[in-house]
DNA sequence: AAGTCGGGGTG
DNA sequence: CACCCAGACTT
């Protein structure tokens, strides 16, 4: 029997049911194939839903400003998902009429979508025969046939892509790659698979040679580094300062407090004597300490965050154009990221 | 080819 | 702590 049927044939005794799968709307299932991208199924699911509830099809969706997408997409990281789906959107709408393609070679010009995104869509939409290559389907073709190319370089990726449409199901292009997908994330796990109760242990190179937890091959990645954030409350009346953060960094287009970068930690208050802070503030304030070296991880920095009040700021708007105040009773309206709304869930403005 | 972009789960 | 997740994009 072929992998493919193999594969299939697990799929039909051990698939999950997902909502994504009931349709065949190349609307839908984009959305749940840029939510998924890098996010598991369970973290992503209520995403899934709320913006499908939100913008039932790719017009609302087009329609809605970047603020809000952004805002829905609150908490599910790599923000860029939402920015580019948000472009890819309103090209749909201008250049499509409206009409989200399903052809690879439409799909993949879009912003957001790769090659995997191109051939999840097109396959589940329309059965177009092209094979999807995630971090799942790397780990069952890098075990099975006992491949030890790196899958995080070139050489990997046109090795594996090879691999990849030799083995699908051209018959049945969906439903294949719903099965290794599922294949991959349910049965050969990436820690502790479960090759004992496997029906493909037999044929499966790394079970048959012992080398399970040696494939696939990965190139280790570069130690993460550390940023020193700090971060100012500052209040009038019923009006905290926003600041909406730029481009080639972490949150891009994200809203957070105004702030200053330090290239080392600092002790107690002696940011009040840091040079950016005189520019900016002045001497003449006051500064308390409302939680200090607040640590988060990403992943390629670790981020401490120290988060102080100040008032009495004089003169502000001039110098930080990009600060505005916002009514408190506002806040929640706005996109912020992961470090700032699990601030504000437990600090009392 | 390497670096960057989040946040959360697992062992 | 290291590693991984229905990857894409920039440099």
């Amino acid at each position: 029997m072929s992998f493919a049927k193999k594969i299939i044939e697990w799929y039909h005794e051990h698939q999950r049911d997902l909502p994504w799968r009931n349709t065949r709307d190349p609307y839908k299932i984009w959305l749940s194939e840029i939510i998924l991208q890098q996010t598991r199924v369970e973290q992503g699911m209520p995403y899934y839903l709320r913006f499908v509830e939100r913008y039932p099809d790719v017009l609302s969706f087009a329609n809605a400003s970047e603020d809000d997408i952004l805002h829905l997409w609150q908490g599910l990281g790599y923000y860029s998902r939402g920015r580019n789906m948000h472009k890819a959107a309103g090209i749909v709408r201008d250049e499509y009429q409206g009409e989200f393609p399903k052809a690879y070679d439409e799909l993949i010009k879009l912003p957001g979508i790769g090659e995997y995104t191109a051939a999840a869509i097109s396959s589940f939409s329309n059965d177009e025969a092209q094979a999807v290559l995630d971090g799942n389907v790397f780990r069952v073709l890098a075990r099975y046939f006992g491949i030890d190319t790196p899958i995080n370089t070139p050489a990997g990726k046109k090795i594996f892509s090879q691999l990849a449409k030799e083995n699908l199901d051209r018959t049945y292009p969906a439903l294949y790659n719903q099965a290794i997908m599922d294949f991959g994330a349910l049965q050969c796990k990436p820690k502790s698979p479960l090759c004992q109760q496997c029906e493909l242990q037999l044929d499966c190179y790394a079970k048959v040679n012992d080398v399970i937890a040696d494939l696939p091959v990965k190139i280790k990645a570069k130690k993460s580094r550390n940023r020193y954030f700090h971060y100012f409350i500052i209040q009038r009346d019923e009006e905290i300062l926003m600041s909406k953060r730029g481009a080639s960094d972490v949150w891009e287009n994200l809203y957070e407090f105004p702030m200053i970068e330090t290239s080392e930690a600092l002790e107690g208050m002696s940011i009040a004597a840091h040079q950016e802070f005189l520019d900016i503030f002045g001497s003449e304030v006051q500064l308390t300490l409302l939680q200090t070296n607040k640590k988060h991880i990403l992943s390629h920095q670790h981020i401490y965050a120290t988060f102080y009040r100040l008032l009495d700021p004089r003169g502000l708007e001039r110098k930080k154009i990009n600060w505005n105040y916002v009514l408190l009773k506002d806040l929640d309206k706005l996109a912020k990221h992961k470090l700032i709304f699990s601030f504000l869930e437990t600090a009392k403005l």
